[in-house]
Order: C-alpha cells, then structure tokens, then sequence
DNA sequence: GCAATATGGTTTTATGATGCAACTAAAGGA
DNA sequence: TCCTTTAGTTGCATCATAAAACCATATTGC
C-alpha cells in the first residue's frame, strides 16, 4: 500500500494535529463553524467545495471529535455539525494563521478583514508566548524537553 | 481542469496561509528547519519522506520566500536551506498546533516532548490573545472587521 | 394528499498528488 | 582511479480530489 502517509503514530504533537487538521479543507471548515455554520449547506455554498469531498471532511472532523453531529436545532429534521470542546480549541492555530499571513503576505492589501477586540474596535495583539512566571519568550528562549513519565497512579 | 483548488487569491488570510503551507509535510519540514536542519539529507532523513516529494516541497517553500537556499556554510559545495524571517514567523503557528495537541489529543501519553521555557526548564505557557490594552481576549471577545482602506500616500 | 422543489448527501469518472524504487550526476574520500 | 555519499530527477502504481450526475428524503405549494 502507499497510503499518504499518515502521522497518528508519530510522537512530535505538531505531526498529531496535523494528522487531524493538516489537509486542505479541514481548518476552513472549522473557520465556518467558528463563524457559526452548523448546516452541510451552508458549508457548501459559503466555501464553494464539491460537495462530496465536504461530505469527508465533515465525517473525518466528526471522527476526530472536533465536530459533533446535532440532531436538529431550528425544527427542520436535518442534522446539524457544531463544534465540540477540542473542535472551538482549534481558535488560537486559526489566529496564529492569520497574523502570519497579516505580517508575512507578499500581498495583504488582498486580506479583506481584521480580527479586532470586539469591545474597542482595535486590533487584537500578535500572540504571546510566555512563561509560566508571566516572561515573554522568542524562540530561541525555549527548548523541546522529553515528556515526564506518568505518575503510576494517575495513570 | 480540475486543479487541485488554489486559495491564492482568497482574501481570507487563513486561506491564504494555508494556500503556502497548508498541505501535509510543509510545517514538519519548516519544524525540522527551526531545528536547525539545513541539508537535503537530513530533512529527508529525519522525515522519512520520499525524496521527490522533499524535493517538491522545499522548492515550494523556497518559491513561498519560507526557504531560501544558501551556497553553503560548512565548506562543502551543496547548497544549504535556511529559514527566512517569513518562515521563522511560523513558530507561532507551530506552538499553537503543539499546544492544541497537547489539550485536546485523545492519547497524549504518547506525545514525546514539551516546550519549555530554556531558562527555568518550566512549560510555556499557553498562547494568549490581548487586546491593544493588554486585556486577554476570549474567542467571543473578538470579531472581525473590514480591513480599513490604505491611505493614499502611503500606498 | 400529491407533485414540485430543496436539502443532504453518494456514485461515477477524470485528473492531479503522493510514494516507492530506480536512475543520474556531481562531490568527496580511499 | 574507483567507490561511496549526496542531492536530486524520472517512471510508474496508487491514492485523493474535483466536477457532475445521480439519488433519497423533507419540505413546500396547491
């Protein structure tokens, strides 16, 4: 078999999420949900994809457990896809593309909105990475350490 | 054609990032790049890829301005890949992937490493959106506007 | 209640992407 | 010089994606 290789073995955390998200469709899918989208539809007509492969995309989210099927909301007896816990979690990666894309595009007089703090109308701040005592960190200020095992216990 | 749909043109910013780094190996490779991998050999050995497909891919990043390949560096005539600032302003990208992995995986016993702050050997923390003010903003604190229009002049 | 239409998919088929293996070409080393 | 390593490219089989056609229910108009 070639099968397109996949990462749900492997130990690195950023290969696990994108054996999750890390295909073309899911992480817009769930920008959608995020907006609200709930209706296979509404999906559809907004992201403009063949409608079969939203069909997969939707059963693989739901196989994640980022998505959830709802069986109804607004009366009608079609069911519904809202997000899960793991799924509204995805919020800080959608960002982080965005200000990237913000800070880094050849072209961002294309980029048609901004994400802004509701309540002031300002722009949100790029992202912080901080230690555990409140300091801000680069990159060069932190390092990959081996996971502690469990406790025997709790595990 | 049937062309495996561009977002480059979309003016989503979440699309368009994902429009250059949105497909399976391209955050692992800029991964094993923040790690200081630079040669053909070593991504492709770390990675444990098929080599056309490396090859593929960091030509795309090179083309995204993510890589650029340099003549040399440790005296030997192959060409080197290193990351660019473009491509360094990923790493936000890639904590909050690690970080939702970390939350929101089904087995996290089996993720391998933590980020740590270098100095204190602590974990960061994790990825806070603030606004302007320094308020840390929720999900459904922020919303999105239209980008304002450029001034002219400095256009 | 019944036909028409909208909704939410699945199936079919063509094409592009991926993956493995084999091959090539240049560099480095013995 | 010959052999090995490095850094790819090429060929082919397989998989995923995309567009369109098709289908099963639901809902709506009458």
């Amino acid at each position: 078999m070639v099968k397109r290789t996949s990462f749900a073995g492997d130990a690195c955390p950023i290969a696990r999420s994108l054996e999750a998200i890390g295909d073309w469709w899911s992480l817009l899918v769930i920008r959608e949900a995020l907006f609200g989208v709930r209706r296979f539809g509404e999906f559809q007509s907004r992201l403009g994809m063949a409608k079969n492969i939203l069909s997969a995309r939707l059963r693989s989210l739901v196989d994640h457990g980022i998505l959830a099927t709802a069986p109804a909301s607004d009366g009608s007896a079609y069911s519904e896809y809202v997000l899960t816990a793991k799924g509204r979690g995805t919020f800080p990666i959608l960002v982080a593309l965005r200000q990237w894309s913000e800070e880094f595009d050849d072209h961002p007089e294309e980029i048609a909105t901004i994400l802004v703090d509701r309540e002031k109308g300002r722009p949100v701040k790029k992202l912080e990475m901080r230690a555990e005592d409140g300091r801000l960190l680069t990159p060069a200020e932190t390092t990959l350490k081996p996971r502690p095992a469990p406790r025997r216990r709790s595990a």
